[in-house]
DNA sequence: GAAAACTCTATTAAATTAGTAGGGTAATAA
DNA sequence: TTATTACCCTACTAATTTAATAGAGTTTTC
């Protein structure tokens, strides 16, 4: 299941995205908008900030801002950043790998075969979207 | 993530479609050699039988056993089972559908848009592996 | 210098997960 | 028929994660 801060932190760029022009938006006008809460909202615009994707502006006209366009924001960025692995468990994740310590053979593991296909799948999902793609 | 649940669920499934033959295997059998506590892997045996992927004998000599043969036992179905909805999130899943309650419109949702196509190579994954294809 | 807006830390309530405990019931072989 | 084996079922609980909430602090701009 998705994550609320996954859905919100998607939610927000995408709201960010959809601007017209660069100016900041405040998190009360998106938390507004977007029907989040605002303190939650602020959690995750700041993680945002602190990996890249957004930068922000304080004082009185402040707020956040994209800091590239929409097409160079990748879905598998913003889904590491924000869900965490892709893959459904961690002995197939590209970047959050760790051993099972139940399972003694990935290799023969039906598990780690049928996890394997569907992290490749919902990769290529992330890879082929950005974040111009999925506003409407 | 992939719960316990549905990781012990399936290695039982491939535990199973491995055996020569049809003969009952023992919970505690299946317990020891995959690494699952007992009294866990007993509810979720049952579970699976309750929704026909196993029968079960009881008594001496008695065990669960597969109902069906492992190439007819799709992915789709022992997923939805164990784990659930397939969808990420409820406005997009065929079986567990429901409304988000802060979102205006589907059809103009991030969120939506992507989380469907997510849903969606999933589900491919899925219904092109049976529990056949799993075991090594 | 005051207001607007971001920053940060800590706490908490609710939900889910992953078990644990323990007794009950049914079927089989001897 | 009786002992044993093995499934069946209910209830409880500890740990973890999620989704906030509260509140104080800092920075910037007008």
């Amino acid at each position: 299941m998705l994550s609320k801060k996954t859905k919100y932190g998607l939610k927000a760029l995408a709201y960010l995205a959809a601007q017209p022009d660069k100016k900041p938006v405040q998190i009360s006008e998106i938390a507004e908008k977007e029907n989040i809460s605002q303190k939650f909202l602020e959690s995750i615009l700041l993680s945002l900030r602190k990996t890249g994707f957004l930068g922000s502006k304080k004082g009185k006209g402040g707020g956040y801002y994209l800091l590239r366009t929409p097409e160079e924001i990748s879905m598998t960025d913003v889904m590491r950043v924000l869900e965490g692995p892709i893959a459904m468990v961690p002995c197939v994740s590209l970047n959050f790998y760790e051993t099972c310590d139940d399972c003694p053979d990935e290799n023969t593991c039906s598990v780690h075969k049928l996890m394997l296909q569907v992290r490749d799948s919902a990769l290529d999902v992330y890879r082929n979207n950005t974040l111009k793609d999925i506003i409407s």
